[in-house]
DNA sequence: GTTGCGACTTAGGACTTTCCTG
DNA sequence: CAGGAAAGTCCTAAGTCGCAAC
């Protein structure tokens, strides 16, 4: 579609238009003709101009105006602006060093060793794995595998030592392990075929279906309840994969999905799932204790002397397609993965997995500049899928540090960016300025880089770089405010972006001669750009910096000393909410939202009315114990005292909890925890304000985040 | 220089388990 | 002690970004 060229493009190819007013005029007056733009933009009319100005509106408003957080976050915005531009560099260095003394400090404990009988009895084979930087943690390790090596039981007894990977050196050249050994990956279960009782109807006549398509059928019977299995596009990508299975027979009397019918199918899976959830407690209890057998088979992996956990050992199982959004390829077959489909990397010296019997790999290799164990191609983008490791594991843990020391580093270095790009509004190469109006938007409204996609093989979506022009209105005065910007678009995941920037009005200059071919590659010229302001900085980084110092900021801004735990709580995911906010991650309102939330009430009211009968017999007692003035009924007074503050306790801890939940409904606060907000700030946080760690980070997230506890002191600064 | 590929992070929703309450 | 809600886990799609191949 000729109309869709990105924004910046469009922008980028404004060479001279009608008058200004016009223009303005004509995109104030609202949403542009889908047509209209169409022949615009194949004759070169300038309508495109229009974009053009409000980019240039756009480049010259105010850096204190505050767009991310809404209208009423306005002025709190414009304060945190403020703090942001002072504390620009300073105490990361502190910081470092202060680390490093720690680390000296730290003396070497044990390390809990996984398989301690082969790795020390193969230890010159590791020795030559590992250069002689590492020799000295190998030798570490070894002496704590004599400790270890009489008994697994007797390991697990003991309060398992942690292994510390970051008080460990790095590998600094690319290499990601010197040794590694699995048992690869665990096959979805074969395919179970249907009782003969359970039938699938054509035409109304019962069919018996071969083995593959009969597997295919079920997949499709198995998601009748879904709305999707009603789209076109998901029925007609189903049907075409779904013949593809099928004998010539098949494919012959079967050629119309509206005379399907897997109704009964449909009804056996439904029986069946039933059936799982009514099982006997012992036999759950024995699917459970299968389920762990195969974890500690397969769930883990050594690495560098150390046990790991993986992160997804399980084969993703056959089935249909379901993309996010609007996808062009839903409801197509995603193929079972065989054994003769898998890449298997390890290291040379371990012992290779084994392939099911009379199967093979398709490759074994040794790559260890990478850090996935198992990769195979799928099937319907072509992609390539992994199996690695879990993110408590050393080789994610370093990643996520490091990716926040980078975060910290534009911290000091952020100011000075922004006043380049500012000034780079005004430069007369066209790219240059693209580039700093990209940035802006990725700065400010934390929107993701935005890198090409080919057309029709995904869901449409845009980012920063790809926005067009349909995803943006100006209007002249909106709710009050002159210059609103309008973004609407999918993002990621087809979440939609909405959010009306005031913007200030300011000189207009026209830009020069545009390049009309800037947009390709446009995500990599801004890149490497930011590369060149500074060390590992990418777009993407800005998102890590804005959401972790957001958290910092409101952490300060909204934590009370004299609140208790439940209401330092709340401020707590008042600020993981704002930030969740600026990087727009949503969820959909849960199902039961409305009636968990009349639920809450009533118990709200109930307690209400339970306190005041406390306070009440509280009043009574007091009454009581002025009249008798016995112990005993001084007792009682100080028990009913001590009950009404347990339940005003309990009443206020469901308000809180009401208020958070409100406030929640439609934010997804987990997205920003695991992935933006660097865990030391946090951990900072509960330690300084003594909330314990447990509040905020779950075991999982504990795991995943041991170095950030470990080594975060109260006065941790992001 | 451009394109496509490979590796890795980030993402929301489905599914499962745990917790709470009546 | 069941049943519903909340929390936690699993799943895998969909991004980002660098680099090799053309």
């Amino acid at each position: 579609m000729v109309q869709r060229a990105c924004l910046l493009r469009v922008v980028s190819q404004l060479k001279s238009g009608p008058s200004l007013s016009v223009l303005i005029s004509r995109v104030w007056s609202g949403k542009p003709q889908e047509g209209m733009l169409a022949s615009c933009v194949a004759s070169s009319i300038n309508m495109i101009g229009l974009f053009l100005q409000l980019i240039l509106i756009l480049l010259w408003t105010e850096w204190t105006v505050l767009l991310h957080l809404g209208s009423e976050h306005k002025d709190k915005h414009r304060e945190k602006e403020k703090l942001k531009q002072k504390d620009g560099s300073s105490d990361k260095q502190k910081e470092k060093d202060k680390y490093k003394e720690k680390r000296k400090e730290v003396k070497v404990k044990g390390f809990f060793v996984i398989f301690p009988p082969r790795i020390k009895s193969e230890p010159e084979s590791e020795d030559f794995y590992h250069s002689p930087k590492h020799n000295k943690s190998l030798k570490r390790e070894q002496k704590k595998g004599e400790v270890g090596t009489d008994g697994k039981k007797k390991v697990k007894k003991e309060p398992e030592e942690k292994w510390k990977w970051w008080e460990e050196e790095r590998y600094t050249d690319g290499v990601k392990w010197k040794f590694l050994e699995h048992k690869g990956p665990v096959f979805a279960p074969a395919y179970e075929p249907l009782p003969s009782n359970i039938k699938f109807y054509y035409d109304g006549k019962p069919m018996k279906l071969s083995l593959g398509a009969e597997e295919v059928g079920t997949f499709f019977a198995k998601m009748l309840d879904h709305e999707y299995t009603t789209k076109d596009i998901f029925r007609k990508n189903f049907f075409k994969d779904w013949r593809k299975e099928m004998t010539a027979e098949e494919k012959a009397k079967i050629t119309d999905l509206n005379k399907c019918d897997f109704g009964d199918m449909h009804e056996y899976f439904k029986a069946q799932s039933e059936a799982r959830k009514a099982l006997s407690k012992e036999e759950k209890q024995k699917n459970k204790e299968e389920n762990e057998r195969i974890l500690q088979e397969y769930g883990f992996c050594v690495m560098d002397n150390h046990k790991e956990r993986i992160a997804n050992f399980r084969i993703e199982p056959p089935g249909l397609f379901r993309g996010r959004g609007d996808h062009p390829k839903m409801g197509m077959l995603k193929r079972r993965i065989r054994p003769e489909d898998i890449i298997i990397n390890c290291s040379k010296d371990s012992q290779h997995p084994k392939p099911p019997p009379g199967t093979k790999w398709k490759e074994v290799r040794h790559d260890n500049k990478v850090t996935w164990l198992v990769s195979w191609t799928e099937n319907i983008q072509g992609a390539i899928k992994y199996i690695m490791l879990n993110p408590s594991s050393r080789i994610k843990g370093e990643k996520d540090w490091q990716k926040y020391e980078t975060a910290r580093r534009l911290k000091k270095c952020v100011d000075r960016l922004r006043a380049q790009y500012r000034d780079d509004w005004k430069s007369k190469e066209m790219r240059i300025r693209q580039r700093a109006v990209a940035l802006y938007f990725i700065d400010k409204l934390a929107l993701r880089a935005g890198n090409e996609k080919e057309e029709g093989e995904t869901a449409d979506t845009v980012g920063c770089c790809s926005l067009r022009v349909e995803h943006i209105t100006l209007h002249p005065e909106k709710d009050g405010k002159e210059y609103v910007v309008e973004f609407d678009f999918l993002g990621k995941d087809s979440i939609r972006y909405y959010n009306k920037v005031p913007v200030e009005k300011r000189v207009r200059e026209l830009f020069g001669m545009l390049c009309p071919d800037a947009r390709s590659l446009f995500t990599t010229i801004l890149n490497k750009h930011l590369q060149e302001l500074m060390d590992g900085l990418t777009a993407k980084v800005f998102r890590t910096y804005n959401a972790s110092i957001t958290l910092q900021q409101q952490l300060k801004e909204l934590t009370s000393p004299e609140d208790n735990v439940p209401a330092k709580i709340l401020s707590y995911n008042r600020a993981n909410r704002a930030v969740a906010i600026l990087c727009n991650h949503q969820r959909a309102p849960p199902k039961t939202f409305e009636k968990s939330m009349q639920n809450l009430q009533s118990k709200i009211d109930a307690k209400k009315e339970q306190l005041s009968d406390a306070k009440r017999e509280l009043k009574s007692a007091k009454a009581d114990a002025k009249v008798r003035r016995d112990e005993k009924s001084k007792k009682a007074v100080e028990c009913k005292k001590k009950a009404v503050q347990r339940v005003e306790e309990q009443l206020m801890k469901l308000e809180v909890q009401a208020t958070d939940r409100e406030e929640n409904k439609q934010i997804a606060l987990g997205t920003s925890k695991l992935n933006y907000l660097d865990p030391r700030i946090s951990v900072a946080w509960c330690k300084k304000w003594g909330i314990p760690v447990e509040k905020i980070y779950n075991k999982t997230q504990r795991e995943k985040f041991a170095w950030a506890i470990d080594m975060a002191d109260e006065d941790f600064e992001f």
